[in-house]
DNA sequence: CAAAGAGTAAAGAGACACGG
DNA sequence: CCGTGTCTCTTTACTCTTTG
């Protein structure tokens, strides 16, 4: 049972709204393309944690802090029988090891994934200790892509390869046990303890008169061309209902500017004209909450009333 | 100099039409 | 039938002017 669903963050949304709106710098690129990667390999183990037993409790990204420390957590699973902490990893290609330091395919070393694991892993059972639970926590570094390779791997038992992910899943299943009050109020707290806004998020230098206006296709990324009241991808003849690309296009304007008010002109503006303010009013009015009336009206998310 | 007032622009509501 | 566009009317905010 998925107590806390994995949604793209607004940092993921962010950039991949900046990528199809300006030109980012090669490092930029290369830094949204290692996220949207890693969010893929998550999602990739999230196809596995759907077929745990019914009564397992699964949060992801969690983030959570500790003595002022900070715990991201790509996947908690509580079992009757664990808490267990994962560590999602969608390398791709040869690795190798050479005392404690890890290399890429290309010879660049990168951090070891061991330590930051341990380090998550202390302090969560930290952080459980003081919230007087008595559960034990076991974290594991999960490597989900099929043609991921560690040469020199060490003998680690958190490690999990994707070839061992049936039989690590399959003795999840076989050593269920039922879940007490005490785990749903472990989740429970857990979920009160996490912070929405990641201490971590990094955009690149933007501004709103530079980006390109308009509605994106969720597919390919190009912008959206009205046809017969439709929303219709040149590129890759994707087509979405027009109130359907607004909502978006605002998660986005909200993602990128926040201290900005939702109108109906800015609206307008933003989606490049694509689609007409009366569409656009109707569309705010249905699924956001409308502030005050005449000329100052502006809307908010409908849970920010 | 400042408060009140007038004028103007912006924004929404509602009625109606149209077309897939 | 639903979603969208057009038109008109109402409400509201902002700005400029007037006046004591």
């Amino acid at each position: 049972m998925f107590t806390k669903h994995r949604n793209v963050s607004p940092e993921i949304g962010a950039w991949t709204s900046l990528h199809a709106r300006m030109d980012l710098s090669r490092e930029d690129r290369q830094y949204f393309m290692s996220m949207v990667k890693g969010f893929e390999g998550e999602k990739h183990f999230d196809e596995w944690l759907y077929r745990l037993p019914s009564d397992t409790l699964i949060l992801n990204d969690l983030i959570l802090e500790v003595n002022q420390q900070i715990i991201q957590c790509d996947s908690l699973v509580i079992t009757g029988k664990e808490v267990m902490l994962f560590e999602v990893k969608n390398y791709e290609g040869d690795f190798y090891v050479e005392d404690e330091c890890w290399f890429s395919t290309s010879g660049l070393e990168i951090r070891n994934p061991l330590h930051q694991l341990k380090r998550s892993e202390s302090l969560l059972a930290t952080l459980l200790q003081k919230e007087r639970f008595s559960f034990s926590v076991t974290a594991y570094l999960v490597f989900v892509h099929p043609e991921f390779v560690l040469l020199q791997a060490p003998r680690d038992v958190s490690i999990i390869f994707p070839g061992q992910l049936p039989r690590f899943f399959q003795r999840l299943k076989k050593e269920a046990k039922p879940l007490t009050q005490k785990h749903h109020q472990l989740a429970e707290r857990l979920l009160t303890l996490h912070m929405d806004e990641s201490p971590y998020h990094k955009l690149p230098a933007y501004s709103y008169n530079r980006l390109k206006k308009g509605i994106l296709c969720p597919s390919c990324f190009a912008f959206f061309q009205l046809h017969h009241q439709r929303l219709v991808c040149p590129t890759c003849s994707y087509r979405i209902q027009a109130s359907t690309g607004v909502i978006e296009s605002v998660k986005e304007f909200q993602w990128l500017f926040p201290e900005k008010k939702i109108t109906t002109p800015h609206i307008h503006d933003w989606v490049g004209g694509t689609v007409s303010k009366k569409v656009i009013r109707t569309c705010l009015k249905k699924h956001f909450f409308m502030l005050s009336q005449g000329r100052g009206v502006h809307y908010v998310a409908r849970n920010e009333k």
